[in-house]
RNA sequence: CGGGGUGUAGCGUAGCCUGGUAGCGCGCCUGGUUUGGGACCAGGAUGUCGGGAGUUCAAAUCUCUCCACCCCGACCA
């Protein structure tokens, strides 16, 4: 492709609504635009990207056996309201009426689709299994749409869904799809990791959610080196302390603590450990108020307090219900003193704790010396509620945990029959007898992969592809183009014979300064680069520097295009090991 | 939804406090000189100052209201 005949539109400064790397040089390189809030345009540029990666996720999944399928963005009313998600999906299912007043929405997710095509089309479990995928877009009205394109409201998602007669059965494609995945993120040449995940909204039991590393990701994964433990933070148990609580030492006193609300601020002025005070955190279950206990380094977990028997749903307590039923505000409460039925739920590692610092239920006061059995009632309820961290024991006993911050791109569940017992989707065994598909689902964020790609590769000047998903391999860039025929017809004949080699070049024929192509070339982030110029061409010789070179390299012209090859193939071999 | 912030040309911004009818850089167009790291000179085009209402002789500027966008957010006691 030539420059002078493609659609080059690039940002020196970048639009100030951007916040994150990844949005800025998607806008800055002209990948996409904003058309509003969560919704983007892809421009030739950014469009090659995502084709990109779309075809190593087709291949993939054609390979892994799954079949291609087109199902509806716009989906009828009726059946999501067999499911029950009509009213459980809430207000991210955007809904609209078509001209006779009846209810669709835009399609979030294909569930219900999917396995209404299967009811109707499958009544036998000789035609079983059978795994139908599609790569489409996907509408969820989000409550804030944020970092472009990795959380948008409209977005490319492929979605897969396996029907089986066993759980045995789901299982094995359970096993292929996480080899599949693994496959697939190999193969664009992202550094990521699969770890064990919470099942969420969806439903189901197993679940792997597979992300890429990036400081600025979203979510928290904890993983033990020393062993294959990996989880997302909201599920990765804390183990209980091994060591036992301690016998008091000292006697129970009010301290003042003027201004210090935090555990932190607390801490520092009465000069003791962090590790050494107590938590509270009240919470609103109904119509009863919760008391929970963490210890001060500790963050409260709140998937894991969700989970908790008597908990689900809680919200956090007004300052007003604190004050209602401590008669203190917020900043100063502790466990100690409190109307007797207040229920009060402790982390593990509270549990363990003496001579501990906690609020006073009196404002400026917090009380230090304390101990459980003694100055409070002892501890009824102690569960895990806090969020591992750094350091903590592996809950598998073999390592200590580290804590990465990543950016989902691919989620794997077992469904099980969730979906087709609520839809009555059944198959007729070998005694003939009626049953419900076992199922999967397996979902790969598209368009979210190409900015997580670019937060993990980018530098200063700008986006540094990975070769398998870069809008091309090779930038070639004549200085003199318009102005000296040798050069011209040595850069030419150079572009054709890439291409003829199968190569993706990009020829940038701009009568333009060196200077702006560069700059423009590195900010799209072309992996491989090619100068020639007057300087090299008289001996012969042309410029190469790969993207994350720091220096360029004189090779012969002649051996140019056996270079590239070589460079190309090694790059590939680099993003696959 | 709550809190905060911002809205001025395609992009980045000044002006707003202390009202007097809009400026700069980049980009764009024309001509010329340049040509190995975002050139230079000369000329030029582009703004309902987010929308509406109000105050005023006069509003980008003050007031009200609506809208859009961005950030933070249920607790970390």
């Amino acid at each position: 492709m030539r420059v002078s005949q493609f659609f080059l539109s690039t940002l020196k400064e970048a639009p100030s609504d951007a916040e994150i790397v990844s949005h800025q040089l998607m806008l800055r390189a002209g990948l996409i635009r904003r058309l509003a809030g969560g919704i983007y345009s892809w421009l030739p540029m950014g469009l090659r990207v995502v084709r990109k990666v779309e075809a190593i996720v087709r291949e993939e999944m054609d390979r892994a056996g799954a079949l291609e399928v087109f199902l509806p963005a716009v989906q009828p009313a009726e059946l999501w309201q067999e499911s029950g998600r009509w009213q459980k999906y809430g207000p991210e299912l955007l809904r609209v009426k078509d001209r006779h007043d009846r209810d669709f929405c835009i399609g979030p997710t294909h569930e219900e689709v999917v396995t209404d095509l299967v009811r109707r089309e499958v009544r036998s479990y000789r035609q079983l299994p059978v795994h139908f995928y599609q790569i489409q877009t996907k509408f969820r009205d989000e409550i804030r749409p944020r970092f472009g394109v990795m959380r948008g409201r409209e977005f490319t998602m492929k979605d897969g869904y396996s029907f089986h007669a066993s759980y045995d059965d789901l299982q094995r494609e359970y096993s292929n799809m996480y080899d599949t995945y693994t496959r697939i993120f190999t193969r664009l040449g992202l550094k990521f990791r699969a770890v064990a995940a919470d099942t969420g909204s969806i439903g189901g039991t197993g679940s792997h959610e597979f992300h890429v590393l990036a400081d600025s990701g979203e979510d928290a994964i904890a993983f033990c080196p020393q062993s294959d433990y990996a989880a997302n933070v909201e599920l990765a148990e804390a183990l209980p302390p091994r060591t036992a609580r301690s016998t008091p030492t000292q006697a129970m006193e009010k301290v003042a603590t003027p201004d210090k609300t935090r555990c932190e601020d607390v801490a520092a002025f009465l000069a003791l450990p962090l590790e050494q005070t107590v938590k509270a955190i009240a919470l609103m279950h109904d119509t009863s108020f919760v008391l929970l206990l963490l210890r001060g380094d500790h963050d409260l977990n709140e998937i894991k307090a969700q989970k908790h028997p008597g908990l689900d749903p809680f919200r956090f307590a007004t300052d007003k219900e604190i004050e209602t039923h401590l008669g203190c505000k917020a900043g100063y409460i502790g466990p100690v003193g409190i109307d007797p039925n207040i229920r009060v739920i402790a982390d593990r590692s509270v549990a363990v704790m003496s001579d501990f610092v906690c609020g006073a239920n009196e404002a400026g006061f917090h009380l230090r010396g304390v101990n459980f059995g003694r100055d409070l009632p002892d501890l009824n309820e102690v569960v895990d509620l806090r969020k591992v961290k750094n350091g903590d024991v592996s809950p598998d006993g073999k390592g200590s945990l580290e804590i990465v911050r990543g950016i989902e791109v691919g989620h794997i569940f077992q469904l099980r029959t969730k979906y087709s017992e609520a839809l009555k989707a059944t198959y007729l065994d070998e005694s003939g007898k009626q049953r419900h598909f076992e199922m999967g689902c397996y979902g790969i964020g598209v368009t979210r992969i190409v900015g997580a790609a670019i937060e993990q590769n980018h530098d200063a000047k700008g986006i540094a592809f990975p070769l398998p998903i870069a809008p091309f391999q090779v930038a070639l860039v004549p200085v003199g183009y318009h102005k000296n025929e040798a050069i011209r017809t040595a850069v030419d004949k150079l572009y054709a014979e890439l291409q003829q080699a199968g190569m993706e070049v990009l020829l940038d024929d701009r009568d333009e300064r060196p200077g702006v192509m560069f700059a423009d070339i590195e900010l799209i982030g072309i992996p491989h680069r090619v100068v020639l110029g007057d300087r090299g061409l008289k001996d012969g010789k042309i410029e190469y520097q790969g993207r994350r070179d720091s220096a360029a390299q004189s090779i012969s012209l002649d051996e140019a295009l056996s270079f590239l090859k070589s460079r190309l193939c090694l790059d590939s071999a680099d993003s696959v090991s």
